[in-house]
DNA sequence: GAAAAAACGAGAGCACTGCTCTTGACGAAC
DNA sequence: GTTCGTCAAGAGCAGTGCTCTCGTTTTTTC
């Protein structure tokens, strides 16, 4: 009877398949604002109404999408972090940095759709959370092994965190166990720094101002690396 | 004659005035991609075919929101900064990045417009580049000053910048005259972290995570400022 | 195995969008 | 006073998300 009733759901399920297939295709090329269900639907020789009987709106298959490149990301962030032995801090950061700009530059739709402005009218929902950390899980982790190891040694010259932030810095300590609130800080620049250098490139801003990006870009993640003492 | 001219030219500059009024503050609700046409002309009481006598398409009102948007960010960041002493580098980098980041977040759509993820099928046309630049000229300018008064000290655990990024950085010399590569790249450090905290704070990644963003913020520019050797 | 129930694709339709074209009216210039 | 350019209005085209209904098919239930 499962067997039966398999047969009804694998038929749904190739079909749901094929259509996820067809929009992150059509994400992928023209972004996320043309991406339409009319052009899937009629891609896979179906009428537009059919679709509703697989994503209730275009909302619910954007959702999909962004969850598919929450993991996407995290995956490729993951592998390229996993390349280098653990004790290679400075290695297992670059390396993860590395694989966050490649990715964005690859996907630069998908990279819009999870980091860029948010889609007008769209409300992600819970469900993305969970998929959604799992690029800053990776960098938290190198942090925290290299915490750990004593192989962080924030030069002198930073400022320290005033009193008022340690409620917040309480809350990311999960992401860096036993880290002082000035360690924790720095770690959160340096998170802003990789970010913000992605957006800037993938969103043009470098455009005409800076050529060689790939080596810019490491020497900027080495810079970050410096400042929060992470040198080996 | 130039008064019966002005006559007609004038209700059209009026008009033209009050289309961008409506487009700015639909924007300001609804985001560029519930920028309307129709809307805004059924607001002017208009028939919708009537606004293409102002604005031959949609992305022409929105090249103007933009510019719009550039000029004003540009003149917040530039009002703040003039309100300190010339020798207060420190002073006039932190008024800076306040009113970058209060203008994004009073202005948080037109803000996507311009630093976030570009507006699917839209392209900035040439006319944005003029306007772009009045926040980045600013930032630097403050480096470039502190720079002239030797007030600019890195610290010395930064790493020196490879040698194949001279060229960009001889371009970017133009903002800090006289500076060397390494103080240019964390220049560009600063500007990175700047921006790529504001983007992470108006485009909501800090929710659940930093709840005193103002005072997180300001420890942030000045860990960047510290970085770069702006100490006072 | 037959009947009830659920799932499904197709089609029409609503309200909306950007944009084009034509038509008729008004005002300025010669 | 006539001509010419400017303008608002309206109809229309092609597209969108989404809803509803209507047969058909498949699954479940008795």
């Amino acid at each position: 009877m499962t067997a039966s009733r398999t047969a009804r759901e694998r038929v749904r399920a190739e079909l749901t398949r094929e259509i996820t297939d067809i929009a992150r295709r059509h994400l992928a090329t023209e972004g996320a604002g043309g991406l339409s269900l009319r052009a899937v639907a009629r891609e896979m020789g179906m009428v537009s109404s059919a679709i509703y009987r697989y994503f209730p709106s275009r909302d619910d298959l954007l959702t999909t999408l962004i969850i598919d490149s929450y993991n996407s990301l995290g995956e490729a962030v993951e592998q390229a972090e996993a390349g280098h032995p653990r004790e290679d801090f400075l290695g297992r950061w670059l390396a993860a940095c590395h694989a966050v700009r490649e990715w964005a530059i690859e996907h630069p739709h998908e990279y819009a759709l999870i980091y860029g402005s948010p889609v007008p009218g769209y409300q992600a929902p819970q469900d993305t959370i969970v998929a959604r950390v799992r690029d800053v899980a990776v960098l938290g982790r190198v942090v925290a092994d290299a915490w750990e190891a004593e192989a962080v040694r924030p030069p002198g010259v930073a400022p320290a965190p005033p009193s008022e932030l340690a409620a917040d810095a309480s809350g990311i300590r999960e992401l860096i166990p036993g880290a002082p609130d000035s360690v924790i800080w720095l770690s959160i620049a340096a998170w802003t720094a990789l970010y913000g250098w992605v957006n800037f490139e993938v969103f043009g801003q470098f455009n005409n101002t800076i050529e060689d990006r790939r080596t810019a870009f490491e020497h900027a993640m080495r810079l970050a690396a410096a400042t929060l003492g992470l040198t080996q």
